[in-house]
DNA sequence: TCTGATGTAGAACAGTGTTCATTGACGAAC
DNA sequence: GTTCGTCAATGAACACTGTTCTACATCAGA
């Protein structure tokens, strides 16, 4: 909800528009289209074809305002993170708060297709996605974590949201790449496990239902309890 | 260094060959090719054309072992998974032991080029995967820990290893998507970190250097030891 | 009015994954 | 020894992809 007034970073460049209202398509138009074409049919069938039909233009117009497709979903997945709605800080009840912030990412991202696959390896530096970096630091120092820690850990939870939003959006991909539908992969995969050999795989196989049943919520809340436990040890350890 | 004689997944079918010394090509030297262009060349090069040229055949005659290259970047992944060495389980330091198998598997990942990002988001299905995890499995459980955290963790901790090694074969890459040595990458990052306004980023901005001066090794075991240090927590609690 | 920048359009290039009909080679049965 | 059917490889083709280049409008300022 932001649209807020930072300068943009030096590689975007941006073109001077003519005039207000002159020029037909605009870099904002483009990344508004090309967001409905990910929400619509997914990243993989975001064409730059696709987004220019979308706006009734041809492919190379787009790269009049975009220097290319790279830069094109950067730019989406700033607007993206830009619906990212932060609360007033509370370092008292850092860890609570932390924890929403995750899970309000992880909202924002699995609410557009696949977008999350862009975070992954993408340095964050869309003014969106920094506004959000400073409101988490802000957070942990204010919390009385050391510095270092903090800009570690930063990196460590990007990494995790955007991971397990990235492997959220593809659901239960068939091992295979064609489209199956869920409930015969989940077939294929209980045949697998009933046919693994059990003097080999005692473990795995008394884990049994237990590696299938958990819900994508149960799973992130997991992964986010073991993070924020974690970091809480580390806090503990060097406040003594 | 597997090679172990266990069943297929069904979603394999792989053709039972003619004869033994019959066929020309074989999944296995199409998996070994693929892999060396991977190595070689990188994931994104990788095109069917492109393994079928380092075989001398026809793109097409791939089909006939392999379904799809989603399926073959599988096989490739699993045979990667393979070099991974397992040591002896020793419950007691099962702490060590657990960041000495994350270590192996970033090492032998980051020894084979991009091949990480097939990680992301894969049913971990592969017969040599399955190892890894029955001794990863096997390790927890004998450590104590309660059989959903093992469940829970065993996902947690590929996420993890998958996702930083994929990151850190993309290395510095232009958030423009042109390749840009890492040298003007970095300059371009210093610039926009300065031109800041310090009134709306200021504990992002204190950090400083500490964001970019971490090495890989440090960042990695950073992340290594709040996932066990969190692990540790349940473990701890779950056994009072 | 002329000039130059700002945009848009269309064609083209080199490449992608995949399918299909065709052709060859070989083992087994007659 | 010949036929037959399966296994395997081929080459062409299809429908795409990102990107670039040239040409052509349109409009602001001198």
């Amino acid at each position: 909800m932001s649209t807020s007034e930072l300068p943009d970073p030096p590689w975007i460049q941006a073109r001077k528009p003519r005039s207000a209202r002159g020029a037909p398509l605009s870099r904002d138009a483009i990344v508004e289209a090309a967001l409905r074409v990910v929400d619509r049919e997914g990243l993989e069938a975001t064409s730059m074809r696709r987004v220019a039909e979308e706006l009734g233009t041809a492919p190379s117009a787009l790269y009049w305002h975009v220097r290319n497709k790279h830069q094109l979903l950067q730019l989406v997945l700033d607007r993206v993170v830009g619906e990212i709605e932060l609360p007033p800080r509370d370092p008292e009840n850092w860890q609570a708060q932390l924890k929403a912030l995750a899970r309000e990412m992880r909202r924002v991202l699995s609410s557009h297709g696949d977008i999350a696959r862009v975070t992954i390896g993408a340095i964050p530096a869309g003014p969106n996605i920094l506004v959000v970096v400073e409101w988490m630091h802000a957070l942990l120092r204010e919390a009385g974590l050391p510095d270092r820690t903090v800009a570690l850990f930063g990196d460590l939870a990007g990494l995790y949201v955007g991971a397990y939003a990235f492997e959220e959006s593809l659901g239960l991909a068939s091992p295979t790449g064609e489209d199956l539908p869920p409930e015969e992969v989940l077939a294929m995969l209980g045949e697998y496990w009933a046919s693994l050999p059990q003097d080999r795989f005692p473990h795995t196989l008394a884990l049994g239902d237990l590696l299938f049943e958990g819900g994508p919520d149960e799973r992130f809340e997991f992964g986010l309890d073991v993070l924020i436990r974690g970091l809480e040890s580390l806090r503990a350890e060097a406040a003594s």
